[in-house]
RNA sequence: GACCCCUUAGUCAAGUGGUUAAGAUACCGCCCUUUCACGGCGGUGACAGGGGUUCGAAUCCCCUAGGGGUCACCA
């Protein structure tokens, strides 16, 4: 066998839904895993639907991931052009030489037919197909009806008896009756081929061997089988991905506000978390590694580890996966993809990035979740001095007010003001007084940040805070149990 | 509705006739510990149901149920 070819042929909607990007991802790895080629195809043929941009968002999404194309409309290649609307001759004389072989033909129905036809048959409540109506129209008429200008589309002729079986990888082999099968459009009446078309054409002119989609397509790969073999063209291997579901077990849209790549990744999702995650919903590797970079994903990937059944998206699994990645980060990387979270999270102090970073390099999950994380630091939040109360630390107001003045008297005295000398003077403190550690540090913790729960102990937030605010909040920590 | 496909814990999943039915996540507990998180250890939890075939079935066959996909001059 020659030279794998896959490709990833989305069409420019302006959106680069989860589903879309996993196929992209299968189909390059199915690609890169043979040595083989990356193509991206543009299917723009619904001129209707067409979205300024929309092609940027492609590039832009699979540069992100790192899935770079060998061929495509922005970088060329030997198949091209890559962008349908541009191949609209090609499609044309396709057509026109299955009408010569008698595999198509010329339809001159009205659009009010047809949806009179759809009609009736919505009342019969039997599912739509055309009537076959202008099947068998002469050759004479047909060009009468040509040369008066009369608008046409070209539809595929079905056979009407027998069965058409084909193969795909995942899902074996799959049998269907002919009868079932529609005369389908394959030119439109603007001229423009229909996907149903489209894809097969220009799947074997750019000699694509591995066709990689969504098992939506499954049930029109008949229809494409025999457009193969009325061209005596050989047929592709059939790759259908299983579906990916959101929660409730429906497909993943985007009118009902599923989330993109986009979205995830501006979520503050890292691109390697999700391209991972993805990568496993339907999919596995046989082993028990779990994490995969790019490259080891080209290198474990095989056809026979797909399955056939839906996976539900779940984003709790998602960001497990990404507080792995995140934790993975070096310090300074972290800082480094934090940075902007920072600023959003803390405007009016200066603090030091890098005692930030130290602080929720493993209390992050998602770069999103950061600013939430530090809400008291700009401002110490009015709390309650129940907070005070800690059963396993044995703290109370009481004792916290008595510990509180101690640690004031102490901390006021520091020269250098960092973690060590923090540490050092407080855990002495603890000592002279004969306390627990925690009787003298849950007290301050909730004095410096008015919460619960906070990233780092009362040691870490003195270091953030700095030594006058520290003092200050303190301070009214000790008013507020004085006032009881 | 018709046709096609799918069915192992809440979720992702391993499993290809003989396993105590992996692992991950989520959840719970314990340890570490100045809260939380990280880390370590442990636990609850699954072959949709019913018939066959077989010495033996999560694995093969049939039926039922549930889910999904498709039925456009959209892709």
């Amino acid at each position: 066998m020659g030279e794998v070819r896959t490709r990833f042929a989305p069409s420019p909607t302006g959106y680069m839904h989860i589903g879309n990007l996993r196929t992209a991802l299968y189909a390059y790895l199915i690609a890169k895993s043979k040595d083989g080629k990356f193509v991206l195809r543009i299917e723009d043929t619904d001129q209707d639907r067409y979205v300024d941009d929309a092609i940027d968002v492609i590039y832009k999404t699979l540069k992100i991931v790192g899935l770079e194309h060998d061929e495509g409309p922005d970088i060329g290649g030997d198949y091209g052009p890559y962008i349908q609307s541009e191949r609209k001759g090609i499609y044309e004389k396709y057509a026109k030489e299955l009408i010569d072989k008698g595999e198509a033909y010329y339809c001159f129905c009205s659009k009010e037919r047809l949806d009179d036809l759809r009609e009736k048959n919505q009342n019969k409540k039997t599912p739509f197909k055309y009537d076959g109506h202008c099947r068998s129209l002469t050759e004479a008429q047909v060009k009468e009806k040509l040369e008066a200008g009369e608008s046409y589309v070209i539809r595929q002729k079905m056979p009407q008896t027998g069965t058409t079986t084909f193969k795909d990888e995942v899902f074996g082999k799959i049998t269907v009756e002919n009868s079932s099968l529609d005369d389908n459009i394959l030119i439109k009446s603007d001229g423009m081929p229909t996907y149903n078309f489209a894809n097969v054409i220009d799947d074997h002119l750019m000699d694509i061997t591995h066709v990689v989609r969504g098992s939506e397509y499954l049930s029109s790969t008949p229809k494409y089988n025999l457009l193969y073999k009325a061209f005596g063209w050989e047929i592709p291997t059939y790759i259908h991905l299983p579906l990916i579901l959101r929660e409730d077990g429906k497909k993943l849209s985007k009118r009902e506000g599923d989330a993109s790549f986009e979205d995830l990744y501006y979520q503050g999702y890292l691109k390697e978390a999700i391209i991972n995650y993805i990568a496993l919903l339907g999919w596995s590797p046989g082993t028990e590694q779990e994490l995969f970079t790019l490259e080891e994903l080209i290198e474990n990937f095989s056809i026979r580890g797909l399955s056939k059944s839906p996976a539900i998206f779940d984003i709790e699994k998602l960001k497990w996966m990404n507080g792995e990645y995140i934790r993975k980060l070096s310090l300074d990387e972290f800082e480094e993809v934090a940075t902007p979270y920072f600023k959003e999270a803390i405007k009016k102090k200066e603090v030091d990035y890098s005692v930030l970073s130290r602080l929720l390099h493993t209390r992050t999950e998602v770069l999103s979740d950061i600013p939430e994380q530090l809400d008291f630091v700009d401002e110490l939040p009015d709390y309650d001095i129940d907070l005070y109360i800690h059963k396993r630390m044995k703290t109370n107001p009481e004792n916290a007010l008595i510990y509180l003045k101690e640690v004031v008297k102490v901390l006021e005295g520091l020269e250098a003001w960092n973690f060590d000398t923090i540490h050092d003077s407080l855990m002495e403190l603890v000592k002279k007084l004969g306390a627990k550690n925690g009787q003298v540090l849950w007290p301050v913790r909730v004095a410096l940040s008015g919460k619960q729960y906070t990233p780092g102990g009362g040691i870490e937030l003195a270091e953030l805070l700095g030594k006058e605010e520290s003092l200050k909040r303190i301070k009214i920590g000790i008013k507020k149990l004085s006032n009881i």
